[in-house]
DNA sequence: CCAAAACCCATGCTATCCCATAAATATCCA
DNA sequence: TGGATATTTATGGGATAGCATGGGTTTTGG
């Protein structure tokens, strides 16, 4: 399983392109797919990217429900509709689309922050903000880590 | 298993050839059948679309109605008995029937989405209001993922 | 024999590939 | 240990191949 650790702040060409930081590229490395997947994020201005066993293990899941279940539906519909498959090129970049540069406010620096079996991509002075928020949150509300039995 | 996912939006000509996305013909580079199976959506003016190789596991899950019942009869006159075979040509396109463009509104713009296991096709303009909903429903009834025994 | 469908070829555009460079990191050996 | 050399990254840009699209031509089947 890919881990996904620490920022990293790499520039988007003209052409759109990102390098995906090296560290994340090594956790992909055993993937069928030689890529990411990103869509929007649900609640920040920014997108979320896995690999692509990841959104298999979500089509797994996604079976639990019945064939053609308006749950199953609206799921798929929002989960992988919205979702766009990127391939590394040969240096280990990925072309970010318009409208999903766009959607996060990304300009000219792309932030990758790893967030363990995920990652998100922000604009990297938007990040910033939304450091401090989260930092806040966690000492105003004592968020702590549930004792776990994975998944 | 093939993994749809992400929209594309082709176009539809004249005589009413559209082109697969590639990204979704990859994920049937492996079928024995080299083309899809469509059929009209159940709760949508959309078509649902397949792989050759996922009508057998369609077929296996209506075997959990009882033979002969109302129900089994019902999914398989409408599933299997309405459903299209229709082969890619050269350029990896199929040409839709007119009688499916029209179930489905399709005017000019067809909109493949992928929904993991299959893909539905939507007239573009439609689509947008197809998301909204999903969206909704998606908040509204808290809809998650179960946690995942696979299948 | 005719209409529809399958096949074949052409084209513009865009995404992908490929090479080059510079900076940062790692490696090696005295 | 330290300094010199090799790798790996990140980045840039030109060349190329693949994709989506259009139209013509042959084949098929009714």
């Amino acid at each position: 399983m890919a881990l996904f650790l620490s920022t990293h702040i790499n520039k988007v060409d003209k052409k759109g392109r990102v390098s995906v930081p090296a560290q994340f590229r090594d956790q992909l490395s055993a993937e069928a797919f030689q890529g990411i997947v990103l869509f929007r994020s649900h609640a920040h201005p920014a997108l979320e990217g896995f690999a692509w066993s990841y959104m298999e293990e979500i089509s797994r899941r996604l079976e639990n429900f019945d064939l053609f279940s308006a749950e199953q539906d609206d799921l798929a519909t929002t989960v992988f509709g919205e979702s766009v498959q990127l391939a590394f090129d040969g240096e280990g970049r990925v072309v970010l689309p318009v409208d999903l540069m766009r959607f996060a406010g990304v300009v000219e620096q792309a932030a990758f922050v790893g967030l363990g079996n995920k990652f998100q991509i922000w604009d990297a002075a938007e990040l910033e903000k939304r450091r401090t928020e989260a930092r806040r949150n966690v000492r105003d509300k004592n968020l702590t880590l549930p004792k776990g039995e994975a998944a």
